[in-house]
DNA sequence: AATGTAAGTGTAAACATGACACAAACACCG
DNA sequence: CGGTGTTTGTGTCATGTTTACACTTACATT
C-alpha cells in the first residue's frame, strides 16, 4: 500500500465478514447457520454475513452483523482471513471471518431477506455447508477452543449469572475436553475469572452458588 | 456475504498487505522500513506492502510483497486486520497485516519506484512512523513474540544451519525474555525443534555442534 | 424418614519450570 | 609450549503447576 505507485489500482474485491456464533444447545455447541434461499449453493447452509460499510471498521462489521442476526451485542474474535479467487463464483469477494460466543436463550434470531431459514445447528452434525465456509467454521472452533484456555469465554455462552457447573459444562463444550471439576473450579477461582454474587441458584438438589463475571 | 442482498453493494475498498519483516541486527531485532518520497507522510517510514492483485489469496500477496521487497521466499502469519476508515487520507484502504522472519543476511532489499530508502530499524528505536504503521507494528511485534513461545520461529531469523547459542539470541531477541542457557537447551532438544548435522562451527573458542530445523 | 442427585471440598503424585556452577575445547599471546 | 581468555556444553535440585482421585452436604421427592 505504500510502495506500489498510487496509479496502479487493480479492480477491488469486495469485503464482507462471517461470522461463527457459538452457543450452548444442551451440553454441546451449536453454531447458527443460514438456508440459502438462492442460488449459487440454493438449500445449502452458509455463516452469517454481510458486506463491509464505508463508515465502519471489519470488526465493527462483524459486530453489526452479529447483532443483526441475533439482536445481541457482544465482542468477536478474529479467525482469518479466507480470500481464493474462487470462494465465490459470483464476484470476487474477500471474508473475514471472526467468531462469537453468545447466550442463545438470548438471541432473536432474524432471516435476512435473501434467506430461507435461520438456525441453530450442532457443531459435530452439520448440513451441507456453502461456499468455503466448512473450512471457516473449522477454524473458527479450533481459534475458539484456544481462546477459552486462557480466557473465561465460556462465559458468553451462558447468561449474567451462572453456576460454576455450568460454566464447566461450557467450557468443555468450547475445548472439546473433559475436566475434572474440583480442578476447573481451583483454575477458574485463582484466574479470577469470577467473582461470586452471594445468592444461590435452588433446584431438584442442592443449591449451587451463583457467580458473574469478574 | 449470504443473507445481504445480492444488490446491494458499497464501494468497495482497496485491499492491501503490509509486511513487518523482522531480522537480527545484531543481537536485538530489526524491523524493515521504507522511507516514503511521497505525500502523505513523505519523509516518514512506512511498512512495506501493497495492492491484492486478482489472482492471489491475501497471504500470497503477503508472500509475494516479502519476496519483492527482501528477495526471501518465507512463510507469513497473520497479525491483523487494519481497516479504519481514515487509515489512508487518500481512498478506503482495508489492510492485512503479516509478519516474517527473515534472515537478513539473504536479503536484497529493494527500494520500490515510490520510496526513497528501504532500510533495517531497531525496533526499539524507530523513526517516525506513517499512517498507522506504528499501531501495526506493536500488534505484530507481540504476535511474533507469542507465536516464537510455540513454534521454532527464532531458527528463521538464522540461516539454515546455525548453533543453539545463535539460535537462543534469536529467540531472545523475539520474546524480549531473557533465558537459561541450560533450560533453552533442554526445551529445544525435547520439543524436537531442531536436529543435529553432525558438523561443528569452528571459531575464536570452543567449537560448536550445528544444528538445523528438524 | 429414606432415597436420589447434584454441589462442594482437599490432598498427594506426576510433571514442568526455573535457578544454579563448573569442566572442556579452542585461539591467542607471550 | 604453557598460560590466559572466552565460549560450549552438561546435571541436579527446589519450586510451581497440573493431574488424578472420593466422600460429605444439601435439597427435592416419595
Amino acid at each position: 500500500m505504500t510502495q506500489t505507485p498510487y496509479t496502479y489500482a487493480p479492480p477491488h474485491p469486495a469485503i464482507a465478514t462471517d461470522i461463527v456464533v457459538l452457543a450452548l444447545e444442551g451440553s454441546t455447541l451449536g453454531v447458527l447457520l443460514i438456508e440459502r434461499g438462492e442460488e449459487p449453493h440454493k438449500g445449502a447452509w452458509a455463516l452469517p454475513g454481510g458486506f463491509l460499510r464505508p463508515d465502519e471498521t471489519v470488526e465493527a462489521c462483524g459486530m453489526r452483523e452479529l447483532q443483526e442476526e441475533t439482536g445481541i451485542r457482544a465482542e468477536v474474535d478474529l479467525v482469518g482471513v479466507f480470500s481464493d479467487p474462487t470462494r465465490d463464483p459470483r464476484e470476487r469477494v474477500v471474508s473475514i471471518a471472526y467468531v462469537a460466543c453468545v447466550d442463545h436463550r438470548t438471541t432473536r434470531l432474524r432471516a435476512a431477506s435473501d434467506a430461507a431459514a435461520a438456525q441453530w445447528w450442532p457443531a459435530t452434525d452439520l448440513p451441507p455447508i456453502a461456499f468455503d465456509h466448512a473450512s471457516i467454521l473449522a477454524a473458527a472452533l479450533a481459534k475458539a477452543a484456544d481462546l477459552a484456555r486462557h480466557r473465561p469465554l465460556a462465559a458468553r455462552l451462558l447468561p449474567e449469572s451462572f453456576t460454576l457447573a455450568e460454566l464447566q459444562e461450557a467450557q468443555e463444550a468450547l475445548t472439546g475436553r473433559r475436566v475434572d471439576k474440583r480442578n476447573f473450579r481451583r483454575e477458574v477461582l485463582e484466574a479470577g475469572w469470577v467473582r461470586s454474587t452471594g445468592e444461590m441458584r435452588r433446584g431438584q438438589h442442592r443449591p449451587a452458588e451463583v457467580w458473574r463475571v469478574g
